[in-house]
DNA sequence: ACGCAACACGAAGTTTAACTTCGTTACGAC
DNA sequence: GTCGTAACGAAGTTAAACTTCGTGTTGCGT
């Protein structure tokens, strides 16, 4: 089992606090639900493609510093 | 209409004939078919995020490295 | 010229997992 | 003590990843 999930899911809410957004936020401007940013974030599951390209939109980051961890 | 999964196919395409491995090659290391991995590089549909860790663990790269494009 | 490997490409079907819709609980800020 | 924010669960829906066919083409070796 990969952890990839929970990595991706820790880097997207630090990005979405340092963009001093709240989940909601984030969620009405991505096109899905908060409980869904929530599991995201939680790494119970990780974003489509098409939700993985409008993320990286809204924070204004390119997708491949959505997965720069450690 | 993001062109996100077109650049990734391009770059898996690029990564993959690197490292000198076919379509049938890569499909059975990553656990799909051949068709799905042409698709993919195609940029007819983008990997579901489980496929994308076994991609770049396959291609020995860090994910991130998948989404450097030009 | 022939055969073969590798891949593009289409259509239609299946299945997975992303996503939703409820609802409860917790916790800090004010 | 309630308000905003988010964790967390379960169960259902839907979208898209993935499969299974099949045809066509390109390039390369012999």
């Amino acid at each position: 089992m990969g952890q990839l999930k929970k990595q991706f899911g820790k880097r997207i809410k630090t990005l979405r606090t340092s963009a001093k957004m709240t989940q909601e936020q984030l969620a009405n401007d991505v096109g899905v639900t908060v409980e869904s940013i929530s599991n995201i974030e939680r790494g119970i599951h990780g974003p489509s493609f098409d939700t993985l390209e409008k993320i990286a939109d809204v924070l204004k980051t390119p997708v491949q510093h959505l997965f720069v961890f450690e």
